[in-house]
DNA sequence: CATGAATGAGTCTTCATTCAT
DNA sequence: AATGAATGAAGACTCATTCAT
């Protein structure tokens, strides 16, 4: 009797989870995405859904964490790149492509709610920490490059900017006429509006 | 037959609660809050909550409605100005303003929580209208006046107006050393960076 | 400061309270006439009710005792008749009457949900206990003067006689067609069958 | 991928439940009957009780549903008997059995508590209906036998029966002396002398 | 006397989580 | 590995009752 643990399928099965989960929370909130929605979405027996995740917050860890790699994957790929208004405005475009999933803007309110649990809160944290460590040092050399203004410290101008793509993911949450494909290139220019010097 | 009606000591007693109950719903989120909480933090019995709101979402409902209220007198109040670019302005000063209350940011993300609540979805919705429809014939003004932009309707205008007070709202919950005094001037400058012609 | 306690204006309140609650009573259960209920239909505040009466329990009580009150005379004033079988037609007669008022049925029905509580259990056993110690020596004497059959004991006869108009009290509360005005005369025919030697 | 269906064991336990329910609401009455004393009688914990019944109000339709479901099959046995007044005695027959648990009474008398809500308004409806459209032939074609008297139509005949079973319950509710072992062959011959040309 | 605002004990019900199969 | 029946802690809400005015 070999147990064919089969870490493909095992991965496999795990993401369909995140997936459903991802899915529930977007459309009901945190709360409202009770593990058993969860479980029917992902069409696996509420059983299934504790074999791969001990707590319903490790689901949202989980998707949380696949989004923080991303971005520092994101990051690590643009090491060595020589123009950082181009890797500026390249962070732009991978925020209006990642918009155009509209669950990701309910997603992002879902999460609002639950930060009393502070892992979840540590998560976030740490997803805003890859984030700003990702585009500082990019900020700082535009600066330098006198590609972006120099009135405000890197630091703050990176915080506008994540303001800048929050907001974006906010107003399409809250605006159904607001898509991420028809305000797209209105995002860049007013992004090219708050840097430029 | 000694009446105790007492209307004022009915709605300082409901601001009250109200008042307690945006401090909960801020630290703690729209589920986090419990009734219990909201009672604790208002110094009333449980029994006393439910004498003034049928429901915990009801209590939610007349926060947002207390500030949907004070928009649409903020407008009522703007009527009759000459000057379109100076009511947009002062309407980013008002959301700076607006944003000095920690709690503020906070509850916005706790509201989002329960979007499922279709009253509350509306009340929400309403909010949004009213905001909308107060700035949007000021915006037109204004591009008529030659005092912003024209390239982008002033529907979308508007739409990313609001984006940028939402998203100030957002940073400021999520980044400490984010607040509306050391921010307020950025806001203002980007706005004006955002709407130059 | 001479207080005019004025019984009688007392008594008018206490009996229009009284009727209140059978009122409610009978429309809603036990349980379902909440004491709000009560003041609403008799239009007074919580506060008086609770002057009146200690304890929901007390008013349902109170009707108890008044029907118990009304019985125990009724067979006061039977004393000293001399056709026993008559005063038992009458008893009949009686209850057919009683049963005119649509409320007693209902009535009737929602004290049963309240036998947990012991006084009432108590009242309510004493209630029978006069009807019957009422009715039984009455029976005795039909039974000595060979108006009813004597097979069955007049205990048992008795009990046999408050089958029929209690269950004549049932039938009115659960079918609407039958009434009392209608069904009387069947019923004097039924318990002259029960009861014929 | 064991399911562990077994719809007889999850049958038995909802049985069980109801059962406990039935011992309970008997006590206790409906309201008195809080679903934590259900689930110390059913000895199961609250959450299965809501894994059986969405409601408490659910077990006691099933309780109703399950008699009227008995009530049904009883008279679909005895289509096609030619003896339309031994169907008639037998049905006295039954209802005297059925009284010997004395549990019962006390439901039926908990039962009208609740009559406010409108599903179990039309379950007890229902189940006097089947029992009224099962007995009401039966009765008619015993008059056309000239079995019975004629000079009450079938209906008021058949209510009138009904009003001396469900008389005789209720007696058994309140008087602890009248049992249906002892007092089932005097409801034959009351039910004998009603029906009796 | 009359009132109704305030109270909190007690209820039903939900839902994340466990575990035997 | 997968399942879903069983669990009980926790929460929203109801309502009889008290008491200051």
């Amino acid at each position: 009797m070999a147990r064919t643990v089969d870490p493909a399928r095992h991965a496999a099965r795990r993401l369909g989870i995140v997936d459903a989960a991802l899915t529930c929370f977007a459309r009901l909130g945190y709360d409202g995405a009770t593990t058993a929605a969860i479980c029917r979405e992902a069409a696996i027996g509420s059983g299934t859904f504790f074999h791969y995740f001990p707590t319903k917050a490790d689901v949202l860890l989980a998707i949380l964490e696949l989004g923080t790699a991303e971005t520092r994957e994101w990051f690590a790929a643009a090491a060595g790149r020589a123009d950082a208004r181009a890797v500026l405005a390249d962070h732009i475009d991978r925020a209006v492509a990642e918009a155009v999933d509209p669950r990701i803007a309910g997603f992002v309110r879902a999460v609002s709610a639950v930060l009393g649990d502070p892992r979840i809160a540590a998560a976030l944290a740490e997803d805003e920490r890859v984030l700003r460590d990702g585009l500082l040092p990019w900020m700082a050399r535009a600066q330098d490059a006198g590609q972006v203004r120099t009135d405000l410290l890197a630091e703050r101008l990176t915080s506008w900017l994540m303001l800048l793509t929050d907001g974006f993911l906010g107003r399409i949450a809250s605006e159904p006429a607001f898509t991420a494909a028809a305000e797209g290139d209105t995002l860049r220019d007013v992004a090219q509006r708050l840097l430029a010097p």
